[in-house]
RNA sequence: GGGCGAUUAGCUCAGCCGGUUAGAGCGCCACCUUUACACGGUGGAUGUCGGGGGUUCGAAUCCCUCAUCGCCCACCA
């Protein structure tokens, strides 16, 4: 095979459709693609073969967002590039369907609710179905087991994965469905038990009965990573504890109905205004309890009255205050936010045990009412309460704050107490490659800041529950310390169903028997092993081995920038715990999408559009296009207009590559009905300005992989998008008749050599468009790809194309004569506009005063340039030395001649005693 | 309070490791139905590059500072 051999392209034509239309192409390939697998994986059995990518499983909530499809639409880009460099792309799709959102829904769409008391029922009918928008009572919701709700939570994700998998197969993804998992489906739960045990077996995971954020709404603990500050009204209350003698000690407070939790009285060591009274004891007022003034660097004098009431617990300083101090717990907060219903034993005096059962049982709102009354009655509060608004922690999907409630709970090594773990994990930020870079602070600003463990367990549902029992002794007492797990050829187990090895079903809560772990794993503890998931770490047998070993480390995690201290971040985590190394190798992240007024989209602004409305209306190619047209990392506005750019892109490249494919096959009525075979040798480019074409594909080709190479989709787009416009608009143009073989202007037909080497470069040029714009526009491309390469497959499986083979056509040439023939086309047609004239009005003869070097260059494109511009008689150049000559003389003729110094240096190309002819006739229209 | 982005034509955005007259598309104006395309074509007008300082022969580009918008982290007495 020789060089020349090797790089020409062979086309198999077939007859083309006299109109060309975008609508209707998704439904034609979509069916295609499905059919012929063009995505499916097929593990090559080596790592460096594969490309593979962690997709983000979306929570499916039934709610759809353009959001999405912008996301995702940079990532299928990279995916359908990496797979025209021959990759093996693992492309797979996972839903987040665990956790609470889902659990939420499921309770008013069924009205159900958890008891975890009752007994799988298999004939378990919801009372209702698709209820939701009403609101079910609480009252009405029927009770069910765990078992059943879970069985309910499957049946409603599994309606809305369908409608999410629409969208992502209209948009054009290039998933491999058949790797689709769900985050609560069998493979992941054995995936998070298997990793969870194994965390427990090096010591990784550990539970502690300490306190923890609590969220009084959903009952359960809360990460850190899942807090969310917010602004929160409240009020100051400045009230007085008492020295022995009397002596009132003011201190302020927001949270007055923790007053009976008051353990100490906090200020800082080095405030002069109290360091008389560190290790003091002073009362509380209303209850008469004593504590003690301490001193605690963690205390800030400027902060309200520079002490502070330190009660177990009001907020994270008040743990940090208590264990440090080694002060005592007085807990009086239950786990669903009311104050407890016994009065405390360490208040003893008997009026403060009548005032604290006025607050008994009441919410942590109307107690602090109560306690503001009594304080105002017992004259110890001093004024009115002062407003303010204070940022408080909430959890990022409940209404009320956070709680601090002290309870039994699993944890997971994060760096947050482990130093050398922090180090590492730092470490493993500055391996990853972050698109955009600056993201990689974020994650260093986070993981710098972490100060506990990572909190895995949550007393909820739905969710893959902890692989654990616990032995209970002669009186039912669980040993908590010494776990029962099962081995990992039995995962994936549910506790409350599954028995321990050495006890049966009989033992279940029975004394000397055995008792399941109630708790689930928070969702991030799953999905933070998406990449062992995808690439079945821990499915058994040699082929799951070796898909592991292909696909593992992988290439990619595409997310969007909110969530990197939560999937990011634990997924680091997870794979630095358990294969010690990174997870992938590059992050890509996402912005927002802002609505036209520049509003984040989001259903609570009711601002959102549903994805479905502009594919229908523009087509998903161009919904690509206006997606593709944004950097990573930076927020995007809505824009419908960037939608229409993207459609006529579309259409122009249908109807130019139709143009070019026709010509010379084409009959009187200008229709293709033969199929015929084309061979688009680069050596038959011989004409300046064709090699001038090519040269430019050579450096365009050369840019657009180097964009994507970085992840700048939109950069090689750019590149891409502006040549093509470049080709249509001149090149086309300046070639056309040459192509056809006729002269109709020149009257001097171009040789056999002139029009070969002018359809193969139309060839060549249209085959490379289809390929370097199919990662932007599947659909169009793949439609024009099948008119030139039919039977060859699909433009998504076709190699992505190599500057050198343009650079073989171009010969060396320049690139910037097609421009310098552009600029000189745009002069002859200004002559035509401005005398607003037809375009098909011949020049009888004119002449173009150019710079010297333009002069040379152009000389050998001047036939292509007369009859692009149908200059019918002469076309004279002339050099800029000459043209000052002629300025120097006064002139006669048209006026656009003005200023002719200022002229001579702004404009290349000056036109000047041009002559124009009659325009034609007109045809009357057909 | 600490940090990260952004700020360029009416709109959406390029350009930013300093260097000729700051670009594109949309929109706007005028014209043209031309053997691919009216879902079209051709031509044209449009900017104190957020403000202010500085470095430099030269700044949209580098430095300082301020402002506005968005986001992240911290902030519950």
């Amino acid at each position: 095979m020789t060089d020349s051999e090797d790089i020409s392209i062979s086309a198999n034509l077939t007859p083309l459709p006299d109109r060309v239309g975008v609508d209707g192409l998704e439904d034609k390939w979509r069916g295609v693609w499905d059919e012929d697998g063009t995505y499916t994986f097929h593990n090559p059995g080596e790592r460096s073969a594969v490309y593979s990518i962690d997709t983000p499983p979306p929570t499916v909530s039934g709610h759809l967002h353009v959001g999405h499809v912008f996301s995702y639409t940079h990532t299928d880009i990279i995916a359908r590039y990496k797979r025209m460099n021959g990759f093996e792309v693992l492309y797979p799709m996972g839903w987040d369907d665990n956790g609470l959102p889902t659990e939420r829904r499921v309770q008013n769409y069924y009205g159900v609710r958890v008891d975890t008391s009752l007994p799988y029922d298999p004939d378990f009918k919801p009372p209702f179905e698709g209820t939701e928008g009403k609101k079910i009572q609480a009252k009405d919701q029927v009770p069910c087991s765990r078992r059943n709700f879970i069985e309910l939570c499957e049946r409603l994700t599994a309606q809305d994965e369908k409608l999410f998998e629409n969208l992502w197969r209209r948009l054009g993804l290039s998933i491999d469905w058949s790797q689709t998992y769900h985050t609560i489906g069998e493979h992941p739960r054995r995936v998070a038990q298997k990793a969870f045990l194994r965390n427990l077996a090096r010591g990784e995971a550990y539970q502690k009965d300490a306190p923890g954020l609590w969220d009084v709404t959903f009952q359960t603990a809360v990460a850190q990573a899942e807090l969310e500050s917010r602004e929160y009204p409240g009020f100051y209350h400045r009230i007085a504890f008492r020295f022995e003698d009397g002596t009132p000690i003011y201190i302020e407070t927001t949270r007055p109905e923790l007053l009976s939790a008051c353990v100490a009285l906090i200020a800082h060591p080095d405030d002069e205004r109290y360091k008389p009274y560190f290790g003091k004891m002073v009362t509380s007022p209303l209850y008469n309890v004593e504590v003690p003034i301490l001193a605690h660097p963690a205390a800030e004098m400027d902060k309200g009255a520079g002490i502070a009431m330190c009660c177990t617990f009001g907020d994270m300083t008040d743990v940090e205050w208590w264990r440090d101090l080694h002060l005592p717990t007085r807990s009086i907060i239950q786990r669903n936010g009311r104050i407890i219903m016994d009065t405390p034993d360490w208040i003893r005096d008997a009026q403060g045990r009548e005032r604290f059962a006025a607050i008994e049982g009441k919410t942590t709102f109307s107690a602090r009412k109560e306690v503001v009354e009594q304080l105002q009655a017992a004259g110890d509060m001093d004024g009115e309460p002062k407003p303010t608004m204070r940022m408080t922690n909430f959890y990022e999907k409940g209404d009320k704050p956070l709680e601090i409630v002290t309870s039994r709970q699993w944890y997971l090594e994060n760096g947050g107490t482990n130093k050398r773990l922090n180090a590492e994990l730092i470490e493993r930020g500055k391996e990853l490659n972050f698109y955009p870079d600056f993201m990689r602070v974020r994650y260093e600003n986070w993981v710098h800041g972490l100060n506990g463990d990572w909190l895995i367990s949550r007393q909820r549902f739905f969710g893959v529950p902890f692989p654990l029992w616990y032995a209970l002794d002669e009186h039912g007492e669980p040993d908590y310390a010494n776990p029962l797990t099962p081995s990992e050829d039995r995962l994936p187990i549910d506790p409350s169903i599954d028995v321990p090895e050495g006890y049966s079903e009989e033992q279940r809560n029975q004394p000397n028997g055995f008792m399941a772990e109630p708790d689930i794993m928070d969702t991030w503890a799953t999905s933070s092993l998406t990449p062992q998931i995808v690439t079945k770490w821990a499915e058994p047998g040699a082929e799951n081995e070796s898909f592991f070993k292909s696909t593992f480390p992988m290439d990619l995690r595409p997310q969007g920038q909110d969530i990197i201290r939560t999937w990011l971040f634990s997924t680091i985590d997870r794979a630095d715990l358990e294969n010690h190394c990174l997870p992938w190798a590059n992050a890509t992240l996402s912005g927002w999408i802002l609505d036209p007024d520049h509003k984040k989209m989001s259903k609570s602004k009711g601002n959102v559009v549903v994805p479905n409305e502009p594919i229908e209306k523009f087509g998903a190619d161009a919904v690509r296009y206006w997606a593709a047209s944004a950097r990573l990392g930076l927020d995007a506005t809505y824009d419908e207009g960037q939608m229409k750019i993207g459609r006529r892109l579309a259409i122009k490249l249908l109807n130019a590559t139709k143009f070019a494919l026709a010509i010379g096959r084409e009959d009187e009525n200008h229709h293709v009905g033969e199929a015929a075979t084309a061979t688009w040798n680069p050596q038959d480019v011989t004409e300046p300005l064709d090699r001038a074409a090519m040269a430019k594909m050579a450096k365009v080709v050369y840019d657009a992989t180097e964009s994507l190479e970085n992840y700048e989709h939109s950069k090689a787009l750019e590149a891409i998008e502006d040549f093509f416009w470049q080709f249509c608009d001149d090149y086309i143009e300046l070639v056309k008749n040459r192509a056809y073989g006729t002269a109709e202007s020149t009257g001097s037909t171009p040789s056999p050599q002139a029009v070969k080497s002018a359809r193969t470069t139309l060839g060549l040029g249209l085959d490379a468009f289809a390929r370097l714009l199919a990662p932007f526009l599947p659909y169009t491309t793949e439609e024009v790809w099948s008119w030139m390469h039919a039977g060859e497959g699909s433009v998504h499986r076709a190699p992505w194309p190599k500057p050198l083979t343009y650079a073989a056509a171009a010969f060396k040439a320049s690139p910037d004569l097609l421009a310098q023939a552009g600029q000189a086309l745009t002069a002859l047609r200004g002559i035509k506009s401005k005398a607003k004239v037809s375009m098909k009005t011949p020049i009888l003869s004119v002449m173009l005063n150019v710079n010297d070097e333009l002069h040379d260059a152009l000389v050998p494109a001047l036939g292509d340039i007369a009859e692009a511009a149908r200059v019918t008689g002469r076309i004279t150049l002339r050099k800029a030395s000459d043209l000052m000559e002629k300025y120097a003389r006064p002139k006669d003729g048209a006026s656009d001649d003005a200023a002719p110094a200022e002229t001579t240096e702004e404009e290349t190309i000056i036109v000047s005693d041009s002559e124009l002819g009659e325009p034609p006739a007109k045809k009357p229209k057909q």
